[in-house]
Parts: structure tokens; sequence; C-alpha cells
DNA sequence: CTATAGGTTGACGTTTACGTAAACTGTAAG
DNA sequence: CTTACAGTTTACGTAAACGTCAACCTATAG
């Protein structure tokens, strides 16, 4: 298991030392200590690559920490694997409705395309 | 065109009357007065809709303050618009981009579901 | 006329997600 | 040894996006 610096992966997604040290108080990470430096593995790397690609997608930190639960269920009975599947189902709804709300506001940003474009050019046959 | 009590709006959208007077005074919506009370139009109510379309894929008010730009580039001269084509790209670009997080998040909770149906399950020839 | 319901403007409070600064420690280089 | 840098904690500051509350106006049903 690789082990990384909190720099190493403050530069790899571009955020501060301070932002991974306010995630950790947070709970989103949880790396271990050489003395009192932190050291990060594999699994606070994918934790925080999570939480990355969802700031991008407007998701707040709290729901990214249930992202994160979502993504390693360790030790855990039956109902609670239940309600995780639950989680799940919600979650992909929810990226369902994001796929939706992108598509439209494609397509709106296309015609504001070509209404931009016919200002400039109003001469290609603008009606018949 | 319709005429609209910011109760109205607020409903069919389901935010406070606070929320819209607030953006109003962002500049995202630019009400009518009838006497000191706000009259909406429908280009308000486009307006809103896609300001909160733009929350729930994350945006911030001022983005999609120049969306709503975006979308009635009035009275602009051939620079503007250029920048406004601009702009429009940028955004499809992002959109892109979205669409791509969204992809691998759903790939991840499918496999989520996996892990979590294998470990409910595990009698389904889990391994030959 | 009055009560009630909805509208208005401030002004201040709150949460989230960090930034910034101060003060300390550990370590490697010159 | 001292300089320099990277790390640490603690604490306070801040911008965005509203919520909450007070104090007011006004319209209308009873």
């Amino acid at each position: 298991m690789a082990q990384y610096s909190i720099r190493d992966l403050a530069e790899e997604f571009d955020i501060t030392t301070r932002t991974m040290r306010f995630y950790e108080s947070e709970g989103l990470l949880h790396p271990t200590r050489k003395g009192q430096t932190r050291l990060y593995n594999d699994k606070d790397r994918i934790a925080l690559k999570l939480v990355i690609r969802g700031k991008r997608l407007g998701f707040s930190l709290a729901e990214s920490k249930e992202l994160i639960q979502l993504y390693n269920p360790k030790g855990a009975n039956e109902t609670q694997l239940q309600r995780v599947l639950d989680k799940i189902h919600e979650q992909k709804s929810a990226l369902d409705q994001q796929i939706e709300d992108i598509r439209v506001m494609q397509l709106e940003l296309e015609e504001a395309e070509k209404r931009c474009l016919d200002t400039l050019n109003p001469n290609k046959a603008p009606k018949s």
C-alpha cells in the first residue's frame, strides 16, 4: 500500500494542505501519524478523489462523506447493508436527475448559441 | 404575458419568498411593482428556472446569473456577442466534464451495489 | 372597525467550506 | 549552530446563500 504525504495529495488534487486538514477534522480522511506528521494511504486517496468529484457535481462535504461510507460498508449487518443499498439507489436517482438537468441545459445553450449566430449573421435564410 | 405573484413562483419552485427577494437583490430577478408589491413575468420565471436547475448542478448564483445573461444577449454588439459565444462554449465543456463525472460515479455506485449484494448473498458463484 | 393574511424593508444570525495568521516543532543543508 | 522549510495546532476571519425576526403597510372579509 502506497503512502502519501499531505503535500503529495494536495498537489495531485490541487487543493491546499489546509483543506486536507479540514477534511480530516470533518471525518472525511483518516491519515495515520508518523510522530505528528500525517501519512495518507490509498483509501484516503480514493476518498479524496470522491470528494473532489463530488464537489464538481455540487455535493456538500456531508454528502460526499455519505458516498465514501457507501463505498466501503465494512463490518455491516444485513439491516445496515439494506440501508446502504437504499442510499445507493437514492444517489443513482439523483444522478439521473442531474443528467437530465444537464441535457436540458445543453439544449438551451444550443439555442442561445443559435440566437447569437443569427444575430451576428442574419443573412442565412432566417425565415423562408 | 403572464403575471405571477411572489407566492406563485415561490410555491412553484418550492423556495421561500425570502429567497426570491434575495435573488432580486443579487440581480437575478427583475420584477416590476404594482404599488410596492412585486409582479413577475415569464422572463423572471425562466430565469428562476435556470437558477433552480443550476443549483441542482452545483452552480453558484453568480454562475447562474451569467447563464441568464447568456440566455438573452439583448442589445449586444459583435464583440460582446463573440464573448457570449465563448462563454457558451465554456459552459458546454463544463457540462461535458460533469457528465463524465456522473458517469464515473454511476459506475462506482454499481460496483458498490454489487459488493453489497455479494455480502448479502455470497452463494452465487462468487469466484468460479 | 378590526382582525387576519399577505406584502415590504432592514438588520442580524447561521451554516458551509475553507483562508489566514500566530506560534511551535522537527529535520535537512550549509 | 543557525537558517530554512515543511509540518503541526489553535484561533479567528470570511464569502455565499439564505433563515429569522421585528416593525411596518394594506387590503379585504366579517
